[in-house]
DNA sequence: ATTTTGCTTTACGTTAACGTAAACGTAAGC
DNA sequence: GCTTACGTTTACGTTAACGTAAAGCAAAAT
């Protein structure tokens, strides 16, 4: 018996509106099963929605998403297919390591901003 | 002698278009001077500018991006003031610390999808 | 039995972040 | 003196990512 979700429980779990959810099925980011005419979620459907939601809070967009979490499913079978895919993978790990250095960059200037205003307050 | 660029120099190094920096003074975010009606930025102006794309770049909408820049800056007189601003400091870093999390796991992730690729492709 | 709850589709509206085009000013080069 | 390059303002257009509202079906609760 395998666990599967309402678009309104998962829209409670991750914050978001069923709206939303539809629409990541209309643009081809999530393909839900049907009973009838309502949607049905599975646990891969769920983490999908996760990865979408996770690439969107590091700023990308549905399209890169969709990218990134069509690495994770290769149905690829050949091996052109195969090294393609490996290429991909390279340039999103540069691309996230990229960002990781731009985060480390404005940590380090809030820092120094946190240290001038604390500096001030000892001062009175 | 300070140092200053036109708008279309900016532009050129950061990869954007000049209608994006007048866009970005519209929103607030840059206030160049002017020599007559023409724009002239100075490094600070240039900093900014800088400071705005690498928030974008890690996802950040403009708004949020001035929030942060705000910080860099602060005219804050008061210590009811300072505090607030030691406040949303705390904030963005816990934020950004979030992302760098974030951005670990999809790195993990797609390590793991290399890693079947790779397999893949050494078994024939 | 009927009201409520939850789902569906269809469709128009909205906001952010610019793009694009028009119409004009000005200073430099030929 | 005219063109070319670079700047300006004004204004309408565009795309992504949903919001919102209408109209309807179907199961569950009263």
């Amino acid at each position: 018996m395998t666990t599967v979700y309402s678009i309104s429980e998962l829209a409670q779990e991750f914050k978001v509106t069923p709206r939303t959810i539809r629409f990541y099925e209309e643009k081809g980011l999530l393909s839900p099963g049907r009973k009838g005419s309502v949607r049905v979620f599975s646990s891969a459907d769920r983490i999908r929605l996760k990865l979408i939601l996770r690439g969107k809070l590091i700023g990308f967009s549905l399209d890169e998403s969709r990218d990134i979490i069509d690495l994770y499913e290769p149905e690829t079978t050949n091996n052109r297919q195969l090294e393609s895919l490996l290429d991909k993978i390279s340039e999103k790990q540069l691309q996230l390591e990229q960002q990781k250095k731009e985060i480390n960059t404005m940590l380090k200037d809030l820092k120094k901003t946190e240290a001038i205003c604390l500096s001030a307050l000892s001062q009175r």
